[in-house]
DNA sequence: TCGATATCTAGACACCGTCAAGCAAGACTC
DNA sequence: GAGTCTTGCTTGACGGTGTCTAGATATCGA
């Protein structure tokens, strides 16, 4: 396609297709996860050919893959925002916010979260879109193992982080604590408990709580 | 069914397809994901007609659900092995060693683990039996938590322990571990280092190396 | 011998992803 | 302003899928 607008504008400008089926894909995904998404039902929700899709989709999975890039996106620029907070209320509360961003971006998206990291579903070497958002986001957990360990950071560590955060998200949309709690208050309330007890164990040096006092590690 | 064998015996005896199903079914979830395995295919590839299955399964969700029910009776197995070790080598042998069962069992099966988590591949409320399966390997995870932590373990500690664990192992299956690694000596090699740095957070009182020495907490 | 039952087989149906072909209309070239 | 290019679709077909319905066959207890 040229830089200059070629061929047939739309016909009705105020319609983009593309944008349609997006969301409606999105919709169907986080209704019935990615078996529900079918060409043929993205289609007769954004109300054209069954064909219509391939236009802008080169298949299925590349509509998936669209939305997971975007995905990972939107989880990195949360990230970045709960990490910038280290410069303004200090490393424990960017720590705990991190957690928070990546729980709340997996209740928030969840069809798209389930298969941000399912490569049958997406197989992210045959979508470098894909792979440099996924990057985009894994660097912000790497930088948020330096802010909280600095120059004595360590790739286990980072590990620890994510798995962390990954786990708890996993477990919340389709583990056991997806049922557990009555209301949704309930559960902000446990999962803050959740990220204070991990920030506890991760940053023992800073003041967890009136009841405790740990002694700092000598090195 | 009576207990009784009333009918047909099988042609040849020697053949249990029900069993067939279930061996190719799991094949197909290692190699392709939940969406390769069609009912078809486990048929063509345990040489009946496309109905055969319908015999033993009412449909494609109940291998699948089957499948998920072995898989968190595996589990649940290895995790008691894992803990039982608290008694001979100690909590903190206990702990570590749970944590290698959990991501060795995804590792050994990852086609059934990557849809034990999944309720719109197998929608737990529709099968009592991976109800009750799942909850003997929550029970495990939740057993661990206490033998930890002795009569001062919190349920969040016990959702940190299982989200860590849950974690790592679908980041190493799906995530950015998966491809990290040469050799299967240096994953697990990588792996035990988190799996004692784990350890260290979890048990600070314990001695996690030569060069630390961290002082116990007053409650 | 006669149902009853277990263990399948055979055929049909609607739905799925996707390939091939074509069509209408605006934009550009001359 | 005719002709061509290009976009943004539509129509139709194909083989694959899950599953419903309807048998077929073999073996048991009576």
């Amino acid at each position: 396609m040229n830089a200059k607008s070629l061929g047939r504008p739309k016909t009705d400008p105020s319609r983009d297709l593309k944008r349609d089926l997006l969301l409606t894909s999105r919709q169907l995904l986080d209704e019935g996860g990615p078996a529900a998404l079918s060409m043929r039902e993205v289609a007769r929700r954004a109300a054209c050919t069954h064909q219509a899709p391939y236009h802008y989709f080169e298949n299925r999975e590349a509509i998936l893959a669209s939305l997971v890039a975007d995905g990972f996106d939107a989880l990195a620029e949360r990230l970045k925002e709960a990490n910038d907070l280290s410069v303004s209320k200090g490393l424990r509360a960017a720590l705990v916010a991190s957690g928070a961003a990546y729980v709340d971006f997996a209740l928030v998206q969840p069809g798209v979260f389930r298969i941000m990291f399912r490569p049958e579903v997406c197989d992210p070497s045959r979508f470098p879109a894909v792979q440099a958002s996924g990057a985009r986001a894994r660097d912000e957990l790497d930088r948020l193992n330096t802010i909280v360990h600095g120059n004595k950071a360590q790739p286990t560590m980072a590990t620890i982080l994510w798995a962390h955060v990954h786990g708890l998200a996993c477990l919340l949309l389709d583990g056991p604590l997806a049922v557990q709690f009555e209301t949704e208050l309930e559960r902000k309330k446990y999962l803050r408990s959740v990220g204070e007890k991990f920030a506890d164990l991760v940053l023992p040096e800073s003041v967890p709580s009136k009841t405790k006092l740990i002694a700092r590690a000598h090195s």
